[in-house]
DNA sequence: GCGAAATCCTGAATGAGTCAAGAAACGGGC
DNA sequence: GCCCGTTTCTTGACTCATTCAGGATTTCGC
């Protein structure tokens, strides 16, 4: 993908369309799962003087447009991700922290319907699998 | 509950009964999805002194113990609640942060199964639902 | 090009959570 | 019921991801 596309991106979602928003759109494309410290590493390495609130800010609009994802498990910094509207979702594990994607289980969005959904509006449903990634497994069934 | 069921909570499960666990049990039972600092109000009715240090400790021996689950939405702060192992799930409100129990949908763990776990050994999927509470519904329409 | 509005930069603040070292409490064994 | 080793609690300082604020730049419709 080329800076041409991610501007298409952006114009499409009525963002405006700024050297470190397509910066950061390219950062995440290339870095799945990244947290925002290593995005903001290979956003400089495009822009080296974004400042670190530009990262933050330009994540936060991506976000907002449903153009970036931001996933946060339990223990965890904030994480972004560009496949977007597929309905997949992540292995996380426990012991390194190492996120990979799964795709839905059982077909499309069966999860997304709550069987009691105590008057709520449900929109989105999201599932996060705890477990140990290969590199742990090895490195426990060694010691 | 009483006081008496907690410790045996705690015996049951080889940890030493010691009376912020105790207080701390009792406070994540009768508030359920609670934050940390809802907890430390609630633990220092029943103990004025508690230090916040002890709470964190407490949190985390019992979680380590299975004895209370935490969760954390994005963009939340860590809670905890005493209903454990009915594979019951959450909704979460994007605009209120209130969270409410979800029965799983469809049966028994059937979420469980990933389709392609990448070479993961998964132990646990948790599934959050996002969407709007009824209040927060009843306020956005009236406006 | 021009100007209003959005975005970015610099720099500081916030706050949940963690770390460390010594004091106190728990509970198995006598 | 008391002792002792170990775990847990207290106090207090600290980390660091994220947010806030105000002024300077940039974007983009006209």
């Amino acid at each position: 993908m080329g800076n041409a596309d991610y501007e298409q991106l952006l114009r499409g979602a009525s963002l405006r369309v700024t050297r470190p928003r397509v910066a950061v759109l390219g950062a995440v494309t290339e870095n799945a799962h990244a947290d925002t410290e290593t995005i903001l590493g290979a956003v400089r390495e495009r822009l080296p003087d974004v400042s670190h609130q530009a990262v933050y800010d330009s994540l936060a609009a991506l976000s907002a447009a449903g153009i970036v994802r931001r996933i946060q498990p339990s223990g965890s910094v904030a994480r972004y991700e560009t496949r977007v509207g597929d309905n997949h979702h992540h292995v996380v594990c426990r012991s390194c922290g190492s996120i990979a994607d799964v795709d839905c289980a059982v077909g499309h969005a069966p999860c997304l319907t709550a069987s009691d959904d105590n008057g709520f509006v449900v929109d989105e449903a999201e599932v996060i699998y705890w477990g140990t990634c290969p590199q742990c497994q090895a490195a426990q069934s060694s010691k």
